[in-house]
DNA sequence: CTAATACCAAGCAATTCACTCGGGAATAGG
DNA sequence: CCTATTCCCGAGTGAATTGCTTGGTATTAG
């Protein structure tokens, strides 16, 4: 697990995704603009997530993007696994002969923190965020609001 | 929080003091030929973590680094902030009005997740990975043979 | 047909990563 | 005192990554 400011992109176009998923597609100049990065950066990170299937693009005016699963089903470690590739263990990984003998397990300490980290995010979805009442209050302000 | 290699790094550098704070100061060419990281490189981190108190140094033939705290009070998060300077959430970070009006509250939502992510960490403490046997074989092993 | 959108690829400046080099300063052992 | 060992410190460097620009092509609603 790796975690940069590209996660953090990723992950809050996610979430904004996933507050606005019944008023159609978001486009990602709304993102762009909203989350003050460049569009075709955004359009680098889209083609990564869209390659694991978490979201799908539709062509054409009024198109956008859209959740490629429910709410509930994509959980934070997917998104930044899917734009922030992994961080490589390198060296001995838990063969624990790497020094002179029996004393550098670090690696193996690591991968066990690295996989509890990972279950830990794996075990926060979309829904976990977009079940907050101010966000309600806005996804349902929209949709009332938008036609 | 921001994760990379970097952290990594430090976290196992860290792990090695703890495994190993009976046995005196570890030096830093021990952790560089174990980690496979450079020497100079090490000095760089352990100077941040010394910077704010997590290690200190001692000097002289026989020296090395021990931990500054108990081994029970060295969190995975506070090793990680000393190093891996943590992420900027740019732009409007919970003002709610960077887009047009009220929609975008990916940050609040982010700082939220960041938070959560922040006492995940926190909670873990260098003493729970000693306390798994197989290290607890080794450092007894160690410190029978040490002298 | 046209405008709006997703898609795609090459290239570029700035930053970060991890390193080398060349020193100092303290200290244990002689 | 001398010397080897270690921490300490800073400048510089190639490689990778970040985030952006530019310039397109493909699809589709109106």
């Amino acid at each position: 697990m790796k975690l940069s400011t590209k996660g953090r992109y990723a992950v809050t176009a996610m979430m904004d995704l996933a507050i606005n998923d019944r008023n159609g597609p978001v486009t990602l100049a709304e993102i762009s603009s909203c989350q003050g990065i460049s569009l075709s950066y955004l359009e680098q990170l889209f083609a990564k997530l869209r390659k694991v299937g978490l979201v799908e693009g539709v062509r054409g005016p009024g198109g956008g993007y859209r959740l490629g699963k429910s709410v509930d089903k994509v959980t934070v470690a997917e998104i930044i696994l899917a734009v922030d590739e992994s961080i490589d263990s390198t060296q001995c990984q838990g063969t624990e002969d790497c020094h002179a003998g029996d004393r550098c397990m670090t690696h193996q300490l690591w991968e066990d923190l690295s996989f509890r980290l990972y279950e830990f995010l794996n075990g926060i979805t979309l829904s976990d965020f977009i079940k907050r009442p101010e966000v309600k209050r806005v996804s349902v302000d929209q949709s009332s609001t938008s036609s």
